[in-house]
RNA sequence: GGGCCGCUAGCUCAAUGGUAGAGCAAGGGACUUUUAAUCCCUAGGUUACAGGUUCGAGCCCUGUGCGGCUCACCA
């Protein structure tokens, strides 16, 4: 847009709203663009107004520099009340949007926010004159950032707010802010236009405000127990470490195919092998598969890697590090989810995968050694088991179909059949089983760990069946990843490996019903699409 | 991808198949301690889009788009 001057080119497009999403269906008609521009031709004219004052509506800098957040602001005054009649004025410069604004004749209030805090401001027109008094009444919008200077003071009411002296326009808003009671509650607006949601609904920043804390408290746990934080590559020839569909993509100059990563698991255990004991990585995965309350087609990962542990030290270290989270976030270990009061201290629950699908589905797989016998003996209880799985899918459909919803407290399931587990240790006493945990919280899945298989032949092995297990046409089937084998082959320590969704521990913290509520740009369809179709064949 | 539900002014919501409205926001006016300020006036709409039924469609039917819930796959 800068190369639109200020007094050249028709500044009608210019203008941010023009291609607002409501806007975007309509925008081939020219006659809407007409009308838009009506509804803006008010705010418009105020900004020709402000320059030929000789009000730059969008300086670079404020005249005084700030002093005091919202908060800082409130909490010196209220330390100066407390000194009595001794108390010194306090003198404050303040920024920040203004959310409301009650004119009456020659004295206005206004509240603005910074994201500390809601601050009032109080302007008398004999106190800041009447250029400032003009400009605060009639050239100001809401949603116009501005900086304050004055002394703070009680108002009649009792609230603390700034008697403003002085008063500059920082940036000049175009758009109507949503309405001042009830915000913006279509979910699709606040999901397109986050940044309207943060700006007027404040529990929204809340949310992010905690997930943020919550990341914080895992790096803490992490680094407090010796683990060193790495990153590997987004960008992968191979992909691998996870049952999932990947996103391809194409290096130009090398003239290669490469998969954005489904996991990190692969990259961080030739980690391990070069000699890094505790290693962890929190990054953003990408699976190409559908779209959920629990599923968004980028999420963010945590992995970690432990030699000389295994997947009971995991578990250990898994409650441990929840029951540390919940701590710094709310000072104990209740918390609450949708409804469900749950309680993070350790020791939880853990359960063989057995005996769960016993428990609650009634059928104990050991029974039925075959895929065929298994799914009749499904049948016969009255499931309804995909006929094309293998024994071990069929498996994980009775654990998230029966026994799953059921998990509200946090549960560790554990020993999970070996044909959905090729990268986990064999029990020792059950070939056919692995040393594998997926942990459970509020009905959801929450993470997955293993004691990490080390045999490069056994893992060769694993890989290769695999192959004919999934077969050449099942987009699951991984291809071999002869480097991870020959890292490997050199000697990796026994070790214990850990992953979980940090998105829905942040939906479990903050008492998200959908990932999308802990995302702050979640995945949706393009508008534009629906423009475009009209007019041109879709890309090959 | 399947099923069900939704889409009306910038925002939040109304409107038996019969003239599309309100509050907030916006524009004009009154008001020197208000706080969902108050009072008077004004403007704002191809009812998501495209068809169909009907004398007449925001409402009924079909299709499309976008969203939500749900099922399937997955963390």
């Amino acid at each position: 847009m800068a190369r639109h001057s200020r007094k050249g080119v028709n500044r009608r497009f210019t203008v941010p709203g023009s291609r607002l999403p409501g806007h975007d269906r309509k925008v081939q008609k020219p006659t809407m663009t007409e009308e838009r521009s009506e509804r803006d031709a008010a705010r418009l004219a105020k900004l020709d107004e402000l320059r030929s004052a000789g009000i730059e509506p969008y300086p670079a800098r404020l005249q005084q520099p700030r002093t005091h957040t919202a908060t800082e602001a409130i909490a010196a005054f209220v330390a100066s009340e407390s000194d009595g009649d001794d108390a010194l004025p306090v003198s404050v410069c303040v920024a920040g949007r203004m959310m409301s604004r009650r004119l009456m004749g020659k004295v206005g209030f206004a509240h603005i926010d910074d994201g500390s805090a809601h601050l009032q401001v109080f302007v008398r027109r004999d106190t800041v004159g009447e250029e400032t008094f003009e400009l605060f009444k009639r050239l100001l919008d809401l949603g116009d950032f501005i900086a304050v200077c004055g002394e703070m003071m009680r108002t009649r009411t009792g609230e603390i707010s700034v008697n403003a002296q002085s008063m500059q326009l920082l940036s000049k808003s175009l758009e109507p802010m949503p309405d001042k009671w009830h915000g913006v509650k279509d979910v699709e607006t606040r999901y397109r236009r986050r940044y309207v949601d943060l700006m007027i609904n404040p529990e929204v920043r809340e949310v992010f405000v905690a997930r943020a804390r919550m990341v914080q408290a895992i790096r803490e746990y992490l680094d407090g127990a010796g683990f060193i934080e790495v990153e590997t590559p987004v960008l992968q020839p191979i992909y691998g470490g996870a049952a999932a569909r990947p996103f391809t993509t194409y290096h130009n100059q090398l003239k290669q195919d490469l998969f954005l990563r489904i996991s990190f698991e692969l990259y961080l255990k030739r980690l391990l092998v070069g000699g890094l004991e505790k290693v962890y990585e929190i990054g953003r995965d990408f699976r190409n598969e559908g779209i959920s309350f629990k599923h968004n087609p980028e999420f963010t990962q945590l992995e970690w890697y432990e030699a000389y542990a295994d997947y009971h030290d995991v578990m250990r270290r898994v409650e441990d590090m929840l029951a540390h989270i919940a701590r710094r976030l709310t000072g104990g270990t209740l918390i609450t989810y949708r409804g469900h009061e749950i309680d993070l201290a350790p020791p939880w629950r853990r359960v063989t995968l057995r005996d769960a699908i016993i428990e609650y589905a009634d059928l104990d797989y050991a029974q039925y050694p075959t895929a065929a016998e298994l799914a009749d003996a499904m049948r016969a209880k009255g499931h309804h088991p995909e006929t094309t799985s293998n024994r071990g899918r069929l498996i994980d459909s009775l654990l998230s179909n029966y026994v799953e919803p059921n998990l509200i407290q946090p549960t560790f399931v554990l020993d999970y059949p070996i044909e959905i587990s090729p990268l986990a240790k064999k029990t020792p006493d059950d070939p056919t089983s692995v040393e594998r945990f997926e942990y459970f919280i509020a009905g959801m899945e929450m993470g997955n760990a293993f004691s990490e298989l080390n045999d490069p032949l056994d893992q060769r092995e694993r890989m290769e069946w695999m192959q004919q297990l999934y077969g050449a046409e099942d987009e699951e089937r991984h291809p071999m990843d002869e480097d991870y084998l020959l890292a490997m082959s050199y000697g990796m320590p026994p070790n214990g490996g850990f992953g979980t969704g940090i998105d829905r521990l942040a939906m479990l913290f903050t008492d998200s019903a959908t990932i999308r509520d802990v995302l702050l740009f979640p995945h949706l369809r393009s508008l534009e699409r629906s423009d475009a179709a009209g007019d041109e064949e879709p890309q090959p």
